[in-house]
This record gives structure tokens, sequence and C-alpha cells, in this order.
DNA sequence: GTTAGCATGTAAGGAGTTACATGATTTT
DNA sequence: AAAATCATGTAACTCCTTACATGCTAAC
């Protein structure tokens, strides 16, 4: 049961983390959470919550606003769904590396410990460069298309992707550093 | 019948438009086409294949090589499935302007026309300004989760799509140029 | 002669989306 | 009193992935 692992839960057990909430606040949350313009369907959305709360990782809260809010639904975390939370952001499945997962993970860094935060840091780098690899191996023996588009198209691609890593070296960098300095973390 | 209308039809079209190829080959062609290292699994190649064929888009090519090469089947484009390229291309639909879509659109510009081109840069550019505009706005009025590692998250998403923006006005610049100037296009 | 790569496929399911349906509350 | 926005939900569907299953062929 709950077999959900997709981006969508991680994203509102971290949000529910933060304070309770309810769906449609939860949902504008969302969509400006990654900073890409992404929109969260309702349709995504209120099932997931159903799913998370037979799960047992969230519950709805008792309306403290006695007034006639209406029928607005807040959630709020659970022990198991904190429990829950921590493992999906530390864990390092395949699924865990992509791009949106990875963002989301990141949304709530937060909510890590400094070591727990260099791993998946340096786990999203090998895995973006081992895609570099993959491309320019590809790129150097197998016979490919070669028109300008498809070039012009394949050399942007490449660079956002080394953009990328340089970002997340930098990040690297920064989270080791702060860690050494007794004056920032901890 | 035949309601895809995703990133892999297209993909499979455009890569037939150059040459007929075996479904081992296009899935070489497609992971190394957007240079960003997606890998297409076999899973979903086949049985689209298959859909594409019932659909008459593509057909099996009868064997040339008449050797021994076992079972591997050649597909080619029909006149039926130049015609769905053709239209999937210059779709603009809601899904045309999504990442995954637009930039297989972009991979097969060589065979479309300048003024198509331009109007589907434009597009996709119009759809990225909403973007920025909306998370703009959210950022302005809207309650936000201000933690240092979601402010980075975001900083780093507008800047990134803040880029390709600029990246596409370059494009279009170029393609006004070259289909104003004889010498190129044409 | 065994590893690596070529080649084709199926079954089950995941993670969403779109479109629909409904109604309350606040703003203009 | 109309329009915008708040608020919750369902049904049907889409597109793709994972894991499985099979066998050929070339290179070392």
């Amino acid at each position: 049961m709950a077999k959900r692992t997709g981006a969508l839960e991680l994203a509102v057990l971290g949000l529910l983390h933060d304070s309770p909430m309810h769906g449609y606040e939860l949902r504008k949350q969302v969509n400006t959470l990654l900073g890409w313009g992404r929109i969260l369907s309702y349709g995504s959305l209120y099932p997931c919550l159903k799913t998370l709360t037979k799960a047992g990782y969230i519950a709805a809260a008792p309306t403290p606003d006695a007034r006639g809010k209406r029928n607005r639904i807040v959630y709020e975390l659970t022990a198991e769904g904190k429990e829950r939370f921590t493992t999906l952001i530390e864990e390092s499945g395949p699924r865990a590396w992509e791009d949106d997962i990875f963002d989301i993970r990141f949304a709530f860094f937060s909510q890590t410990t400094s070591p727990t935060r260099v791993r998946i840091l340096e786990g999203r780098r090998s895995r973006l460069e081992e895609r570099l690899e993959g491309v320019r191996q590809s790129a150097a023996k197998g016979r490919q298309r070669a028109d300008k588009y498809t070039a012009e198209l394949r050399r942007h691609g490449l660079e956002s992707v080394e953009r990328e890593v340089r970002w997340l070296s930098d990040l690297i960098d920064q989270e080791r550093a702060s860690s050494a300095d007794p004056r920032e973390e901890k």
C-alpha cells in the first residue's frame, strides 16, 4: 500500500513538514516551489492526499477555526509521515536523481543534515556526469543526425548540463566550507 | 485510434523521415537526439511502432538485404506518415510547448520552413515568459517558503528559464536574418 | 567459448493529466 | 449582482517505465 514514490508525495510531505496546510494552499506552494513554473493539477493532488491519509502519513487536523470557514481540510504530518519524509529524501534508488525529484529534495534541504546534503548533491552531480559521458561517447563513435539544428540542440543541451554540474560543485564546496566552519552550521 | 500525440511518436516519425530504420537503431538515435541523456526503453518503443503501423503512418519495408540478417524489421514512413509528421510539428495545442516536445520539434527543424520555425520559436518563448511572469507574481504577493535553499533553487530555476529565453531570441533573430538574406535560405 | 552488443517483444503498473462537476466566499 | 478566486473532488485516459522473456551474432 502507498506505493507512491513520485515527486508529488515528497513535495506534499515536505510542505506539511513546515506547517499544516489545506489542499488548495499546497497546490499554490508546489507551483512556486521550484521556480520553473510547473502547474500541479487538482486531479493529482487530491487523490494523492487521500492515498497519503490512508497510508497514515498525513491526517486531517481538527479544525481550530470554529468560524464557518467551510469544508477546508487542513492536513498535518503524522509521526510516520515524518519518518517517511526522511526515508524519501535520503533514498538513493535510481529514481532519486531525476530532474524534478532532485529539485524537490533540494527544496527541503533545510530539513536535512549537512552530510546528507553533500551526499545528495554529489549523487546528482555524478548522475549528470554519466549523462554527459554517454552523450559524448555516442557523439564520438555513433552514426548520428548531423544537421544544423540537431547540432545546435545538442550543444545547448550539453551546455545546460555542464552549467548545472558547475552549480552543484559550487554548492558542494559551500556546504563543506560551512560545515567545517563552526560559526555557520551547528 | 492512434491517439498518441506524445514525444515518442514525433521522434519516431521524424527519424524515419530522414531514412528507414529498425527499432534498435531508432532507440539509439532517440537517446542521443536531444543531448541531455534521455534513455528510451524498449517497453515504449516497440508498442509505439506497432501502434504507428496500425495507424498506417509507418510500414515495414521489404528487406532488401536477402542475407540472413535475421528478423530485424526496417520501418519506413508512408505518405500518411509524412502528413502526420507535418501536422504534429506544426501543431500549437497546449502540449506542443512542453520541454521535451519542444526539443524534439526543434530537432527536426530542417524539415520545416522558415516561417514555421519562427512561429514555433516564438511560441516557446512566450510560454516561457508566461512561466517567468507567474513565478514572479506569486513571489511578489504570495506567502512562500523562504529558506536559503528554496531561494537558491528558485533563483537557479529562474536563471535557467531566462537563459533559454535569450537563446530562443537569438535563434529567432538568426532565422529572420537568414530568411531575409537570399544567399542562405531557399 | 564466453562476454558484449544486437534485436524484438510482452505484462503490469506508475505517476501523473484533462475535463468535468460542484459549491462557498470575497472583491469589484 | 457579477466576476474572481477559494475549495474539494471524480472518471477516464495518456504516455511511459520496469521487469521480464527470448534468441542471434560479433569480438576477444
